[in-house]
DNA sequence: CTAAAGGTACGATGTTTTTCGTACGATACA
DNA sequence: TGTATCGTACGAAAAACATCGTACCTTTAG
């Protein structure tokens, strides 16, 4: 299988702009203040880079905003799952060859899975067709 | 919750890098010819290139190797279970926070998920305790 | 013995991603 | 009204990643 398209041209959000977007998913759509300010919760940021990386994840079409007031408010363009279930995808193609099943018996196998998550799982399984 | 420490200081293989190693995983101990011609089978790359990547992954403690021969065999110091099992930790932990069952929510609810895997999920959960 | 082929080493360069300094406009308020 | 504060814009530096050229050694075939 040689490269795969429509893999490859996916707009793959970097590590720093996910971090980004996972705050606008947490907490909706936010200024570029609160943002680097729960960025900085966890490791120190400088307020410009926070703001640069929202604007050039606005450029690239993965935010938009709205710049009725001054302070610029950033949302994400696409629904949280459907960008997760890309990077989702992406993953299992990467690691495991396409095959979800492998990776949920990785997750079996992994200790740090709880027994409650497990039973989740089945009542997942058992609630689909 | 702030930093956790046991996940970042991992040595977070990089795109180029992961893509040597699961050659390696594939077909066992290679030399850095194999693993290029390998490589190229997908996209160009040149041999040196692909050498470089191998000795910095040897740097970094992820390959060993045998110089006894000339042609250097490179080995994957970790078991590819273990290694898959980390990054699937580090994907676990940073898109769904630490919930196994959401993201095998999020595998169900995706239709390149088949019926045939989603059947196998179930096997796998049922023969749990 | 020698030339070609094929191997490693490694510095340098190219590219992408991330961070930041500086300029400058708005706002707030003493 | 002027000055401190808070905002955006944006180029450029820094850091991380990836690629490659060149030097030089070993093996092999003639």
């Amino acid at each position: 299988m040689k490269n795969n398209k429509s893999d490859i041209n996916l707009p793959e959000p970097t590590k720093a702009e996910l971090e980004i977007l996972q705050v606008l998913w947490e907490f909706g759509p936010s200024t570029v203040r609160f943002v680097n300010d729960k960025l900085n919760e966890n490791r120190e940021v400088n307020y410009t880079s926070t703001l640069k990386q929202m604007q050039i994840l606005t450029e690239k079409g993965i935010l938009k905003r709205d710049e009725s007031q001054m302070k610029h408010i950033y949302i994400p363009v696409e629904a949280e799952e459907k960008t997760k279930v890309q990077l989702l995808d992406r993953f299992v193609n990467t690691l495991y060859k396409g095959s979800a099943s492998q990776l949920v018996m990785q997750l079996l196998g992994n200790e740090k899975t709880s027994k409650e998550e497990i039973e989740e799982m089945k009542r997942l399984l058992d609630s689909m067709e």
